[in-house]
DNA sequence: ACTGAAACCTCCGGTTG
DNA sequence: CAACCGGAGGTTTCAGT
């Protein structure tokens, strides 16, 4: 069968094992057609090309070969279910602000909380706070357990968490509901 | 004989013995199987029921169901691609602090707010600030656009933006490497 | 949860505009 | 080069056991 797409990264200079990084890729091609078929997939992961090229009015061939074109072009970077996290017993979620010293690599940061298995995303901030993370973790003790290894890491000054009462919505896509 | 394949019983020796009211799922009974399918899912959300049924030593209709169980039972709400921001030209990704003043409804900022865009995630929060959003704008002018247009909402009293410089990784389920 | 079978889909080659 | 066509092989999705 063929290569499932999201498995595997190909890019090199990625951090390890993680499917999507925004970092390459500025300019693509993209038609009417090509953002249709985004703006379908991001909606349902899971339709069949049948089901797509009735969508867009083309044939299944051709929207095999124009989905395939964008996965290798990085503009499609991987299909995922999304899961409801309290249903996976992930109940508490909060965004973290990591403000780390001024004279240490950022490499070892990064990899230090890489290693968390919480921090779902992580992402390099411009002002006070060098970082933010969203962790999602099963309670309090356990986002007290997270707060406590990165304050342990070497070059974390200090770090300001902010607890989500709720998620309003989250991966919204373009439309507004 | 046979016993009933449709519905299933939470456990019954469950510590916290409160079943929960009406809104939301709090907990479904997942195996160890489910929990693999929810990862491999996670991992490539197009992966066939055929290989899916490979991966965890069943057969492909078993899988199915399972699958469609954990559909119908919120767990998995929705499959989708995961696509390069900077591909398709959002090329500025934020964090945008919304401090809303005390005597507003709610329900009007969350209206106001949701019909912009560009805010791909919204989550109301404990602390100083009421709301944190994740925007993805094209460049800094429409981070200025959307800026001010959360500004001009009644009832936001401030913002405060963090731009993000690079996402180191966004996503990631569970496994650290 | 497995087997078997029919409908469907994927995906290859070749062909056209 | 992008898109269609045909058909072989795999997959989904029903039954029933």
């Amino acid at each position: 069968m063929r290569d499932p797409p999201a498995t595997q990264c190909r890019r090199p200079g990625d951090t390890r094992g993680c499917p999507q990084i925004g970092t390459a890729n500025q300019e693509a091609d993209i038609d009417a057609v090509d953002e249709q078929l985004l703006a379908l997939l991001q909606a349902n992961g899971r339709a069949s090309y049948a089901e797509l090229a009735r969508q867009v009015g083309l044939s299944a061939p051709a929207v095999h070969e124009r989905v395939g074109k964008l996965e290798s072009a990085g503009v499609i970077t991987g299909y995922t279910a999304v899961v409801d996290p309290a249903a996976v017993g992930l109940g508490v979620t909060a965004l973290i602000g990591v403000i780390d010293s001024d004279e240490v690599d950022d490499v070892g940061i990064l990899e230090a909380m890489s290693a968390l298995p919480h921090v779902e995303d992580c992402w390099r901030t411009a002002g006070t706070e060098g970082y933010v993370l969203k962790v999602r973790v099963t309670d309090i003790p356990a986002l007290e357990d997270t707060i406590n290894a990165l304050n342990r890491i070497r070059g974390v000054a200090r770090t300001r968490t902010t607890v989500v009462l709720s998620t309003k919505w989250e991966g919204r896509h373009g439309r507004a509901e």
